[in-house]
RNA sequence: GCAGGGAUGGCGGAGUCUGGUCAAUCGCGCAAGGCUUAGGACCUUGUGCCUUAGGGCUGCGAGAGUUCAAAUCUCUCUCCCUGCACCA
């Protein structure tokens, strides 16, 4: 048959929906909420959203079939900075992104001009994600339907904030960004040239007083642990400095550094001063308070730190190999044994001579072979061993690793003042704003943030996480890891679609901070809508009521002007709903979203509210390609199902793999599944052609296989496995029919059956298509309001199954033997004239059943002594199956010979041989009858 | 740098937690045969190496160890992927 998807896609969906069976209320019925991330709408969706709001649809139609009130929302997120990018880009008439929209977005040439409106935008796409979430059939209550600008929502995401702030979450203070200077704005992945992340780093700026004035040398230092071992300063002579005022003392700094650092902290510049100038002054360790003398070093850059650098020849290879080219120019310099400070925690011994002599004479370095190549070389390789395995060898923190003690002493110096911390771009290469301009570290003052590292929340985030249940199980431990590492997070924006930022109307509220407690308002904005409530009256008051129930009902009635009905239905719902929620997404939020979805419904909501699943599905690939963001590469969603149907596109991308497998898309496999479905269909439409009669062996091996199916697609889909559960109930089923029609099965009643069960299992996955098969079967009713079927152990039996598999085994085994034994030169030009097989006789399978109840082999291996393990082993693992063996307890040599003999017609066919006879192993006089083995048949192959 | 994940046939990918059911589910690809006017689809069989009877050998990134038994447990090494925050 040829099934015309668009039709059936069309019919069934038109049926959903006039049933309104998706549009859910409260009700006696075991409640779950499945929400889905929802999509950021500055582009049409792709079919990476598939993944997700598929996964999410299959778990919400699986649930109701399981008996379960579900509710299935969706909302749009609008908020943020990328659309206001995108709206700019246009302004500015960026032929790039508008050829791209006009040629893979499809957006009509005659829209480009309104987008210049941000607004727009995200309207627009939002549009289009809904047509097309809706011709995807997604089983959503398009009621509750709002996006994260919505004024009603936006007064919700105030009252979040009004109430981080009353607990206490909210903290105010210094933020190092990534700036342009050129355009004065924050500046994150997306605004810079070729999507680069700023990293921003920590370092230390160790302050060296200069002896007899009050003037600070300012050393810029990944390694302050190794203060101890300064012997002196370099500078670079070439270079020009400032003598700057910085908050509170004098400080020289390398003039290039002058304007980015006071990005990060006050400067003025005092005077001009040339590096040379600088030279043979004396400095003040202010740890060893030793007088160590600034020398000169041209390998200093002046456009990194300070331009001032501490020397540590000890642990440097740079400042050995330079101090060593001055000395040997005549330049009085520090003389050694330079002190070490680190040493190596597999050697107790302190070497004579120190270490970052010992990686350059490796390198084969002298003074005359001076490259800087060996010197890189002699540097990384020795931070990389000390860093792994340094520990420190004096003062307070003797003996502690070295990456452990940096810190410390870090956080010493800069508590003893004798330190700042000065903040640097750790990226590879220059960091460049869009804009052009160079991206610099800007400390902002008073920002807000959420603080995640209060003890007590994050307490609670972490008992709470040990009863969540989270697919796939082994994220478990990525949650755990990054609670325990989040700290401070901004909140707040100065640009960007949102909601204004309470404490500062100027701002707005960072697009994250805005999206993570929304899924509660799906309970009530409904409710909302249809009461005609308006945004002004939803006063704090109303959400501490409705989420809450901290204020009396009278008193917000008062106080919002709305009803006490509408309020009491309101937190009704909230009540229902909320308690039991599944949250779905996929892996790559897991970083930001998902922990702040946990971390702010537990700070904001009760107890019993808070989140009790997670399932983050991986990532979706194109013909084995990573989708990138980028334009070019995504797959419009709309292209893939106008072509392949949803049906398809669910049974590729969701059922082909499980949760934590990234899963490939590729055409190839969309249209194989196609011509599955279609043998599916076939095989239904041809089941008038069998008649419903006495049942046969074979009939109850199709109930049993129906039973087992049962079990394990439970099993799966309820650990998110829908790969396994596909493929087992899809190709599991195909291949299930054919063997019971190869097996001359033909009751009617049975296929039925069967194949009612199994499209009942599958229909999660392929709604629409299972739909129509069911009513193909004769139903009149819609499948969505069907039962999950129970297993039922009566249709169970084993020994049936057991017996099928020995039949399979043994036609198998029969197949090798003719191919072998065909090619026996005293069988040249002889056919195959009978086929002997021998079953074994009762006491074996009594031998056997005994082994196996032990179950273990392990445990019957125990028992043997120890010379005869080997043996004994060797001839136990004859028995390929020793679990499956279990069921042989339910078989005797006489069922299986009866068994045999009913196959009998069967295994003819199947071997290709006319003259086959069934024998006892006890009244078999042939030769090999001896061989039998219960689940084994002896095999005597006769050539004439 | 820090942290996490991974390495299995021509390919995608099971199996690893709980060692023996594993020459390795399933699918793709490939080969032969059937069906067909032809092609596609579909069906059957085969697809590490050897083998004159259902057997043997080799094999799951490399090396070592534990065990009667290792893809699976332990240790070392090599290579690959992902994330690192104010950004959706």
């Amino acid at each position: 048959m040829v099934i015309d998807y668009k039709k059936i896609e069309e019919k069934w969906q038109k049926a959903w929906a006039e049933s309104t069976f998706f549009e859910s209320e409260p009700s006696e019925k075991k409640e779950i909420m499945v929400t889905a991330a929802m999509p950021y709408v500055n582009s049409p969706p792709h079919i990476g959203h598939f993944r997700t709001y598929g996964t999410a649809d299959v778990y919400a139609r699986y649930m109701r079939m399981r008996g379960y009130n579900v509710l299935f929302p969706v909302a749009f997120h609008k908020t943020g900075t990328p659309i206001l990018g995108i709206a700019k880009r246009i302004i500015a008439n960026d032929q790039d992104l508008i050829n791209d929209f006009i040629s893979v977005y499809k957006v009509d040439k005659s829209v480009i001009p309104k987008m210049v409106d941000p607004y727009f935008i995200a309207e627009y796409f939002k549009k289009e994600f809904e047509r097309e979430l809706k011709a995807c059939g997604f089983s959503i209550d398009w009621r509750r339907t709002f996006d994260s600008i919505d004024p009603l929502f936006s007064k919700m995401v105030e009252w979040q904030f009004y109430k981080l702030k009353d607990l206490g979450f909210l903290t105010q203070g210094a933020h190092p960004v990534g700036w342009c200077t050129n355009e004065n704005n924050a500046v994150g992945q997306h605004d810079t040239k070729g999507d680069m992340q700023p990293e921003i780093e920590k370092i230390v700026g160790i302050k060296f007083k200069e002896k007899d004035t009050n003037n600070f040398f300012i050393c810029a230092t990944f390694r302050p642990e190794t203060i101890d071992g300064v012997t002196n300063l370099f500078v670079n002579p070439d270079v020009e400095y400032s003598l700057v005022e910085l908050d509170g003392f004098r400080a020289y700094v390398s003039r290039d550094m002058v304007a980015p650092l006071s990005y990060q902290m006050g400067i003025k510049i005092i005077e001009e001063v040339k590096g040379s100038d600088l030279l043979n002054k004396v400095a003040i360790n202010p740890s060893t308070n030793e007088n160590i003398p600034v020398l000169p070093g041209r390998f200093v850059k002046p456009d990194f730190g300070t331009g001032v650098v501490m020397s540590v020849p000890a642990h440097a290879p740079f400042d050995y190999s330079t101090l060593k080219v001055l000395e040997n120019s005549g330049i009085d310099v520090p003389k050694g044994p330079y002190k070490s400070v680190i040493r190596m925690d597999n050697s107790n011994k302190s070497d004579d001579e120190p270490p970052a002599f010992a990686y350059l004479k490796k390198h084969n370095w002298s003074i005359d072979n001076n490259s800087s190549e060996i010197v890189e070389i002699a540097t990384k390789e020795l931070y990389k061993d000390e860093a792994h395995s340094g520990v420190m060898i004096s003062g307070k923190y003797a003996n502690m690793k070295e990456s452990e003690a940096r810190n410390l002493i870090r956080n010493d110096l800069i508590e003893s003042k004798n330190a700042l911390l000065i903040y640097v771009l750790a990226n590879d290469s220059v960091v460049k704003c869009r804009c052009g301009a160079t991206v610099i570290v800007k400390v902002v003052e008073d920002q807000w943030f959420i603080n995640y590292g209060d003890k007590k929340w994050k307490d609670n985030v972490i008992a709470h996480l040990s009863t969540m249940k989270l697919y796939p199980e082994k994220t478990r431990i990525t949650y755990q890891r990054i609670i325990d590492w989040i700290e401070e997070r901004a909140t707040e924006r100065a640009e960007g679609l949102g909601t204004k930022f309470p404490f500062n109307k100027e701002h707005i509220i960072e697009s994250l901070s805005d999206s993570t407690i929304y899924t509660a308002f799906y309970t009530i904005i409904n409710i909302l809508r249809s009461a005609n409530i308006s945004p002004e009256s939803l006063k704090p008051e109303f959400f501490d009521y409705v989420f809450n129930g901290s204020v009396e009902i009278e008193f917000v009635s008062k106080a919002t002007g709305i009803s006490a009905y509408v309020l009491k239905h309101a937190r009704e719902s909230y009540e229902y709903w909320y308690k039991n929620t599944s949250r779905h997404s996929g892996t790559d939020l897991l970083y930001n979203h998902l922990i702040m979805y946990i971390f702010n419904n537990v700070g904001i909501f009760k107890k019993e509210y808070w989140p009790k699943q997670i399932v983050a599905n991986a990532l979706l690939m194109y013909n084995g390609q990573k989708m990138s963001k980028s334009l070019r590469n995504t797959v419009s969603l709309h292209n893939v199902r106008e072509t392949y149907g949803t049906d398809a596109l669910r049974a590729v991308i969701i059922g082909s793999v499980n949760i934590d497998s990234d899963s490939n898309f590729t055409d190839l496999f969309v249209n194989q599944m196609l011509q599955k479905f279609e043998q599916f269909g076939n095989i239904i439409s041809e089941l008038n052609g069998y008649e419903s009669k006495e049942l046969k062996p074979i009939d109850f091996w199709l109930y049993s296989r129906l039973n087992s199916k049962i079990t394990e697609a439970t099993q799966n889909m309820e650990e998110f496995r829908f790969g396994d559960a596909f493929n087992g109930l899809f190709y599991g089923s195909l291949s299930e029919i054919k063997h019971y029609v190869d097996r001359n099965g033909s009751n009617k009643l049975v296929l039925t059956d069967f194949i009612s069960g199994v499209v009942k299992m599958l229909s999660p996955m392929l709604p629409h298509v299972c739909e129509e098969f069911w009513s193909m079967l004769g139903n009149n009713n819609m499948l969505i309001k069907e039962n999950w079927p129970e297993p039922d152990n009566s249709m169970a039996s084993k020994e049936v199954e057991s017996e099928e598999k020995i039949i399979e085994d043994t036609i198998s085994d029969v197949r090798n033997a003719i191919a072998l034994t065909s090619k026996m030169e005293q069988n040249q030009k002889k056919k195959l004239s009978k086929i002997s097989l021998i079953i074994a006789d009762q006491w074996k399978f009594d031998a056997y059943n005994a082994l196996v109840s032990k179950r273990k082999l392990s445990e019957v291996l125990s028992l043997i002594d120890q010379k005869d393990k080997e043996r004994t082993a060797k001839y136990l693992s004859q028995f390929k199956n020793p679990m499956e063996l279990i069921a042989l307890k339910d078989i005797s040599s006489e069922l299986l010979y009866n068994y045999f003999k009913d196959a009998c017609k069967y295994i003819k066919k199947e071997v290709d041989c006319d003259n086959i006879n069934i024998e006892r192993e006890s009244e078999s006089q042939n030769s090999r009858a001896s061989r039998a083995l219960p689940n084994k048949p002896s095999i005597y192959l006769e050539w004439n």
